[in-house]
DNA sequence: CTCCAGGGATGAT
DNA sequence: ATCATCCATGGA
């Protein structure tokens, strides 16, 4: 076991707020991959308890301190949320999402495992991805073993290219196994590497997302925010557009998409997908424990919020 | 600009 | 047990 100190972080709330799919509850924790390394991880108050499987022959480099290294990466434990939450917009909505989300971080996932993820989980929703992830990962990823369970890594682009469109399509994917499939032939062989997109800016890097099959603003979005640490990016799925509508121009129909990206863009700022997470999160656990509420939510704040923002 | 395939879980009746 | 709803991308 080693330990970390995590001020200010909420592991569960993490790993549940729609950024990642494949961590399992085990006792007090969750067990799952950082890329190769199989992870065990609780939270004990102010700190951070990790297990790594002790060291195997395929990782013959890895001592502990390199695992808690990659974990406290992994976790983004070198977030000040203090400074992020600062800046975000000081408004009533998002302030209710800032309280309720308190030690929710946006994690750094490997490159391919969030792309391909978020490939799979257009029209899918959260409880759904987390199947398409464990089909995936069972049926083409490696084995491997962590206090006494078994997990399975994310399997590589190459592993995924030479499975057959129709073995995909089985593994829960339905007709997302066409553009997987497309884009992981792309992204194993030279043609695009998306280590090196790391260099681009957001703009550029956006756009390169966006060429590859299955990847629209959304899901490039997605990816650019927990995979590529571009905190700006702010990804716009049904929950948040209805936040945005919602709560920011309420009772103002004729608001177009475009309108919301430049709002949003303008409005949240540097931190924009952070606020993002925070208000999506807020908006997907807040409306699923009371539908007497739900009706009632729309409470008016809008009206000075858009003030605000339009200015 | 609009319309709609796609498919499996989940919620409502 | 049926019916409606959720969902992003891409192509018509």
């Amino acid at each position: 076991m080693t330990e970390s100190s995590a001020p200010d972080f909420d592991l569960a709330m993490t790993l549940d707020s729609g950024q990642v799919f494949h961590w399992q509850k085990m006792g007090d924790g969750f067990v799952g991959t950082i890329g190769d390394l199989p992870v065990y991880v609780e939270r004990r108050g102010e700190v951070l308890r990790a297990k790594v499987a002790s060291a195997s022959r395929r990782y013959p480099g890895n001592n502990a301190q390199d695992a808690q290294a990659t974990i406290k990466h992994y976790f983004a434990l070198d977030h000040s949320l203090a400074e992020i939450c600062a800046s975000f917009p000081d408004d009533p909505v998002m302030n209710a999402a800032r309280d309720f989300c308190r030690g929710l971080r946006i994690i750094r996932q490997p490159k391919w495992e969030c792309l391909a993820t978020f490939i799979c989980s257009s029209m899918k929703q959260v409880t759904h991805i987390r199947q398409i992830s464990a089909a995936l990962r069972n049926r083409f990823g490696d084995q491997r073993k962590i206090g006494g369970r078994v997990v399975y890594t994310f399997p590589s682009a190459q592993q995924i290219a030479r499975a057959s469109e129709k073995q995909l399509r089985t593994s829960a994917l339905g007709y997302r196994a066409k553009n997987l499939r497309a884009t992981a032939e792309l992204v194993g062989s030279a043609e695009c590497n998306l280590e090196v997109w790391s260099a681009l800016s957001d703009a550029e890097l956006r756009k390169h997302l966006c060429a590859l099959p299955g990847v629209g603003p959304k899901i490039a979005n997605c990816v650019m925010l927990f995979a590529y640490e571009r905190l700006r990016a702010f990804p716009i799925d049904v929950w948040i557009e209805r936040v945005l509508r919602q709560q920011y121009f309420p009772r103002q129909k004729k608001i177009t998409a475009q309108r919301l990206r430049e709002f949003s863009k303008r409005y949240f700022g540097e931190h924009g997908g952070y606020a993002q997470q925070y208000l999506f999160h807020h908006a997907r656990l807040a409306g699923r424990r009371s539908k007497s509420m739900s009706k009632k939510r729309n409470c008016s704040v809008g009206q000075v919020v858009s003030g605000a923002g339009l200015g």
